[in-house]
DNA sequence: GTGAAAGCGCTAACAG
DNA sequence: CTGTTAGCGCTTTCAC
């Protein structure tokens, strides 16, 4: 925390030009035949007296950031908020910080987030992209400009992104109920054609078909009030007599669960997507389709920073497998209701 | 995202100077009495070709980064990450963005982030501040830095805060559950000298003298392993044959709620501290001291802002009250279990 | 092997 | 009222 030092004053005090000390400071001391004794000598009083290159000024000049832009649905989201810790330590430990912002699926918000994130000039995107952004992104492409897409992708745009296989994990988690016996499997989703709901809504249509069993669906407007959204799945529960039941995200299963609370149902047999501290204790312990969160944020920054290293210009589309974690909320012998 | 356009583009566009461009863009046109028909034509123009600074040249220039750091114990609790997401909204309303970290109450990485902040030259931080940093921040205020801290604050060192009256909310808990007749009344708290939980204790210990009960306290190592955390609490709860137990914070009760559906225990009263959804859904639903977390980042955002922009010298220590939500797990009725 | 100097794009003194 | 210009601190070309 010692007042700033300039790379002027270090050239100074050592008795050599700023160009000399500069490129020791960025590894091209051997490059341009500098000394071996010299460099020894700068860097450790570089060292001593604690001198950090200005990173605004580096950044100007060089045009890179070291900054990369997280901009997720929402980071109050424990699903999204785990995924943002691991992202953040790995990229503190590669050098580049993190901004980060919730887009709350609002595709307005979302563009201005966007445009603000490439005014500051990051050096890479990292995006759970909503509806109704494929301009914006392939804007960005056209531009060159790093980035990765994750938990959904865009279908008519080419991108580097790492999601998981939805399809599947709704297909386990649907079949995984009608073998336990349960007739009346419903799923509850959203109004929204990102790719992991359709995926999602298409493993458990896969599942039901398969299975020669009706299909209950339940779509629910995400921007309704949670009141609304409680009343809607409690309906649909009741009125199809459900002994099932499919739920597309963990605040959806949240939001079933609140109905089941609030109007003093018996629980039906329920799978969530995304794990929540909530599903492992409550009573009975939720089955949940679990996506493998440090994979997850491995593979991003791997791939990101492949990218703005100008390695790799091949596509990474990475899907990597759910597992369904199987707790007594979708075993017949704990779900007695019959509906 | 179109091709980036220098403020020197448009002064030659117009025929003017990058001078009279530059004020008139930092509203100064009025200051420097530029004429309204001119200040409206950059204006217009400046729309019209979307042109937007550069902030790197702005902030190499002024100083100003318009980033703030928020440094947090941990993203992924969603206390924590609850009151992101209001800072950041805030923040961004503002034209400020955020940078965060967690510093899992880790004091060797606490200095490094926060040299790592300090380097970066962000206009202002927001901390939880562990132990062992009194020294760090105490340069930072020497070095003017903008500064809050927030949840629990140091002793030693005169900063602006915001933090929630833990002693009365403790006290609230505590006299609470005596008051519902139970007999001995635990508190589970950890091993931190930090406010938050010198003063929970507090609030804990008076109660519970006002009472003339007997005081049962269990620290804990919040670095542990989640298995040893959990094995701790039982005992404790076991050996003490507690009705009733305090938890000093959210995981702490989440600890305890595993231990009980680990070793099938019957549920003592409890009272938990900050909110989780997991609290209003259990069966019984968890009685708990509540922050309000709208009010913390209201308040930390301003005061911030107000010392960034030189206004209000003075310290700001704000001290906000909790909120008692009773729900079952705090209720004699409710609760059976007889020690 | 090393140094002088030209910018990166912007702000703001200073001059008119 | 508006323009000229000197930096902010760094990287990097080019010259020696």
């Amino acid at each position: 925390m010692k007042k700033r030092i300039l790379i002027s004053d270090i050239a100074k005090a050592l008795g050599i030009s700023v160009t000399t000390v500069s490129f020791i400071l960025n590894d091209k001391a051997k490059e341009k035949r500098i000394s071996d004794a010299l460099t020894k000598r700068v860097l450790e009083y570089v060292k001593k007296v604690g001198y950090k290159p200005n990173q605004l000024a580096k950044s100007l000049r060089t045009g890179k950031t070291k900054i990369l832009g997280l901009l997720v649905e929402d980071i109050s989201n424990p699903f999204f908020s785990n995924i943002a810790k691991l992202i953040e330590g790995k990229a503190y430990a590669n050098g580049y910080h993190i901004i980060y912002c919730s887009m709350d699926n609002d595709e307005t918000k979302s563009k201005e987030l966007i445009q603000m994130f490439y005014d500051r000039q990051i050096d890479g995107f990292i995006i759970t992209p909503s509806e109704g952004l494929e301009e914006t992104i392939t804007q960005l492409l056209q531009n060159n400009v790093p980035l990765i897409l994750f938990d959904r992708y865009l279908s008519n745009v080419e991108t580097n992104y790492v999601v998981t296989d939805n399809l599947k994990g709704a297909y386990d988690a649907t079949d995984h109920l009608i073998d336990q016996g349960f007739k009346r499997v419903g799923l509850v989703s959203l109004y929204s054609s990102q790719t992991q709901m359709r995926d999602r809504l298409e493993g458990y249509m896969k599942a039901v078909d398969k299975h020669k069993k009706q299909a209950f669906i339940k779509k629910v407007q995400q921007d309704a009030a949670e009141a609304e959204r409680i009343k809607e799945i409690d309906e649909f529960v009741e009125e199809n007599r459900l002994d099932a039941v499919v739920f597309a995200t963990n605040y959806l299963a949240i939001d079933g669960l609140k109905a089941v609370k609030l109007n003093k149902r018996n629980l039906p047999a329920i799978v969530a997507f995304d794990d929540h501290t909530l599903f492992k204790l409550y009573e009975p312990s939720i089955t949940v389709v679990s996506q493998p969160i440090a994979e997850i944020a491995d593979e991003l920054i791997t791939a990101l920073l492949a990218q703005i290293q100008g390695k790799n210009k091949r596509l990474r589309q990475i899907v990597l497998p759910c597992d369904l974690k199987v707790r007594e909320s979708s075993l017949q012998t704990v779900n007695q209701y019959e509906g």
